[in-house]
DNA sequence: CTGAAAGCGCTAACAT
DNA sequence: ATGTTAGCGCTTTCAG
């Protein structure tokens, strides 16, 4: 019991295999009778293109990757939905490529892309910001498109953010509420936008001549248990900090339950924002002031730069997305 | 430019195609001297495998789908987690299918699944349920496994939870702190689920003695923000219940939400339990009370189902999977 | 243990 | 406007 080919269509309507393959592809110089014809039998048969032997002969299969680490899962989702966007009514399917770590497992992520047999991928951080990742691609030619990438920017299509400013901006506003003892969550050290970030923290301190104390910086991985682990600790000296800056949503949610075990009111006796603008800062009470990065739309636009190679048209070589503080209810002057 | 091929590599090697083949698929009889010569042919002409030329000829794509609806993002993360965890150290890559409306749809889906060269997919409610889908994936030999379905159990390998028996138990809780006055929030009127949750609230119901006020239910669509206006409508009525039973942990933290807004102390003034234990559940404050569905449990377990199926192996018909009444902070007794 | 031939289902290039 | 021929790169016979 074999399935049905082009062949079988082409017997039923009396017409060639290739004709055939003409009205299925809509290519030019068909008669309309045939096309008729041909497309009843196709129904009547119940006829699927193989798309393995297409994908053989045309040397495409129509299949985008999307290439992340696992970070925080608001961001992954986001990510997702953008790249879903902008593939509604296109023949493109997402493949999702989670790379455990790619700092350790860099080497073997483009074989892995490449076994895939994927026509483009979407790279996000910290992928994007891979020099091997990068160049491998190029040899492999694999078209791709990075999101927030913070080096080579000419390497590949980019969509780039202002991971300093928007730092820089939401910690000048933590610091024009009044707070002086401000303490600081980073993010996973492998990604690129922590040290970013951290620069731009920096900035907004020295402006407002800050010193910036190192034993007030704890570390974090960008998910809520890293925030959560860190608040603690931030939260059991001495010397607590009014205000927490937290480069991730995720984190500065889980500062916030940190918070909260020990009874300290947000924002009334600790002040604490977060980075990204994920749905998590907007599902939380008191809302989350934060710094919106447009990941949704990046993702929109890397998916469309991919496309748009795979299409042999120019894709943008690359476009800066602004960010936006979002002054919501988790931050306030601190406590006389 | 052309790649390079099994061909090429056979040749370097002194052997044929088809020797080059056998060793690179581990199959027996090859010397190994000849074992050796192959391998290293491969990795000096940096050969990789064509897999659309694989494809066709083993009828095969190494891919497995997963078909949902996009309900709450929470439910989708853990679903495509568990995916992933199975699909660990497999040879099967996961594409992501998801559907905006199974209901509208359903004629379709099933085509595009072909289209894409599935393997097998894993479906997620509500097209678990769809008898259409169902039979179309049955005709198209496409192998399936099933997450909570509640018809025709008999029909594919299914991952079964009792819902009615979690809403009785969680509704049964929040009687038992002392609430009669309680609203219901419901889930999306599409997936089977919302019905089966109904009904168990209604048994917890009927077993203390209390009626189910019909103006207390109120509709919903497993969003955060269907939660929030869902809980707002609640609220705003002059006899404000005590307690809210929301049918997943988005709608039930919108409803939160909605108490905040008014100034309403949970638990204390109000008492909201969720269902699902989505992340979602564990990082909001007070923390939510829910009723475990072990959403990756099943998602592991579905992904094994259809992978056994692609193997030859006999799957499990059927997987009941327990859910775990989890009390946490978010429903207390009543205001006296 | 190894190789030659045939063909998976489709489309590009070239006829007609 | 339609058909023929020749592959795409691999694996499955079936011989040696």
């Amino acid at each position: 019991m074999k399935r049905t080919t082009i062949v079988d269509v082409g017997r039923l309507a009396g017409v060639s295999a290739k004709t055939v393959s003409r009205v299925l592809n809509d290519e030019p110089h068909v008669s309309a009778a045939v096309k008729q014809r041909v497309r009843a039998a196709a129904d009547a048969l119940d006829y699927h293109p193989n798309v393995f032997a297409q994908a053989l002969v045309r040397r495409k299969s129509h299949m985008i990757g999307l290439v992340y680490e696992n970070p925080s899962p608001s961001y992954v989702v986001e990510l997702q939905k953008g790249v879903l966007e902008r593939l509604i009514n296109e023949r493109y399917r997402l493949v999702v490529i989670p790379i455990r770590s790619v700092q350790e497992n860099a080497a073997e992520v483009v074989g892995l892309l490449r076994s895939a047999a994927l026509d483009g991928v979407v790279l996000a951080p910290p992928a994007s910001d891979h020099p091997l990742i990068l160049n491998q691609l190029k040899e492999a030619r694999i078209r791709c498109a990075r999101i927030a990438p913070t080096r080579m920017i000419e390497a590949a299509p980019s969509n780039l953010v202002d991971d300093v400013a928007a730092a820089r901006e939401i910690a000048a506003y933590v610091i024009g509420l009044g707070h002086r003892e401000i303490a600081i969550i980073r993010g996973d050290p492998t990604h690129p936008s922590t040290e970013a970030r951290m620069l731009g923290y920096m900035q907004a301190f020295h402006q407002a001549g800050l010193d910036l104390r190192f034993d007030r910086i704890e570390p974090g991985m960008f998910t809520f248990d890293s925030g959560l682990a860190a608040g603690r600790n931030i939260l059991a000296r001495a010397d607590r900090p009014t205000a927490i800056l937290a480069q991730n949503d995720d984190m500065a949610v889980g500062a916030m339950m940190a918070a909260r075990e020990i009874g300290l009111s947000i924002p009334e006796r600790l002040s604490i924002v977060g980075f990204d603008d994920s749905e998590v800062s907007r599902i939380t009470w008191p809302r989350l002031t934060t710094v919106r990065q447009p990941v949704f739309e990046m993702a929109v636009a890397a998916t469309e730069m991919v496309i748009a190679q795979l299409e042999d048209r120019e894709p943008l070589a690359r476009v800066l997305h602004h960010h936006t503080l979002l002054i919501r209810e988790s931050a306030a002057p601190p406590h006389a």
